[in-house]
DNA sequence: CCTCGTACTATTGTCAACAATCCGCGGCGC
DNA sequence: GCGCCGCGGATTGTTGACAATAGTACGAGG
């Protein structure tokens, strides 16, 4: 028959551009460019980016409503800053996301969604060695856990939560942990979902969060882990 | 000694037009009063509000970030409707931040949060007459049991899950459950947080969504709850 | 009778200019 | 010397108008 692949001419759709503008902001503030407390000026951002103030300013809108943005009325958008409260709040929003979506995914597909997993885990694997792109690939792993929860919610909310996430990384000299105990923690969640062991997966996953809140707050202090 | 009461003239700060626009907007379509589906003229929001399209836009960008309207190119903006699938997205996403929330209650000052939380109570059980003022202060009450919680994000997202149930339920023709009912399911949530209960906290909450999702989506079926 | 092409209209997307507001600095009075 | 007032510069907030695009209706052609 005629039938041609279709699967990659669907979605022909361009985004509006205050969404381009906002991703691209929300990347440069994820990546440390703008670190927090800076403030964003309208015109050197709408030359620099190409645009007029008009979509610029709807961009930043969005940010603000998203929590990466701080608007003083006549003063201008700074970025905001995160202090030890925020990264124990964040991460607290984290498991309560990331354990719902778990469950989700235990009740669903479990083999579908173990496989996705253990792709990610092994594009962390690879990514080993370069702690930047460790870090793109940790990141990659938990959207990738809530997305395949199929809960678009969740989704959208622990996104904006890693987003903060890797702020905090960036802000506070991105401590990352040894590759290999971060893969191995990773790994054992993968095990838990394929499993289907809800309990163990709440488990490795508070304490994943737990080490990571303790890590970052207080960078000198050894997080018990597994040695190599 | 002189010292007269500060407690009301620090918030001297006007917030940007953009965010009243959102309050405003955000509020009427909790309220239904634009139906899910309609589209949001940008010509004549303006002309209503009494301010101009630049701030209207960035407010409806607001709304966007929060999921609350949809975007198409070109077409205009839309009030997002909720399916059946959405009421279920909605409910677990609440299960999963409200019980997180309880979590941080038990953790914290049990005594002020459960007064906190019977103040709402008794605000229920006044307005249990008029279903509009009950489905408002069932709102209050779930807002104040997350903001009790003390975490900002929580509170966020929680808020606008909040404003997402009642486009539900004032879309599917708002079948609230009666209100003995509802207040008896509420008081036994303050009662479990009074005792520090955290299984049983969890437990109630958990039954108390997955009653409402079964009442939204099918408003025949009996719920089984106390008969009066 | 149905289908394709085309002009029109209404709406959104974008832009540049105007007005209001706030911070920093210099001068004045006490 | 210290504090207050006023002014200049810069930035944000707002406005109106211009341009591009999608939907719609009408008419021509098969």
């Amino acid at each position: 028959m005629s039938t041609v692949d279709l699967s990659e001419l669907e979605p022909v759709e361009r985004r509006s551009t205050a969404a381009i503008v906002a991703d691209r902001l929300r990347t440069a503030i994820m990546r440390g460019t703008f670190p927090p407390g800076t403030q964003l000026g309208e015109v050197e951002l709408a030359a620099r980016l190409g645009v007029s103030r008009g979509p610029l300013r709807e961009a930043m809108q969005r940010l603000v409503a998203e929590g990466l943005l701080r608007s003083e009325r006549h003063r201008g958008l700074f970025v905001r800053e995160l202090g030890a409260e925020d990264v124990r709040d964040v991460y607290t929003a984290r498991t309560a996301i990331e354990r719902a979506a778990g469950l989700l995914l235990l009740a669903g597909d479990r083999a579908a969604a173990a496989e996705r997993l253990t792709a990610a885990l092994s594009r962390m694997e690879a990514a080993a060695a370069d702690p930047v792109a460790l870090a793109d690939a940790d990141h990659a792993f938990h959207a990738e856990f809530v997305a395949a929860s199929g809960s678009p919610r969740l989704r959208r909310m622990a996104e904006t939560l890693l987003v903060e996430t890797r702020m905090c990384l960036a802000a506070l000299q991105e401590t990352l942990p040894p590759a290999a105990a971060l893969i191995a923690e990773h790994r054992e969640l993968c095990d838990a979902v394929r499993d289907g062991d809800a309990e163990r997966m709440a488990a490795v996953l508070e304490a994943h969060m737990a080490d990571a809140v303790a890590r970052i707050l207080a960078p000198d202090a050894p997080v018990p882990a597994v040695p190599a």
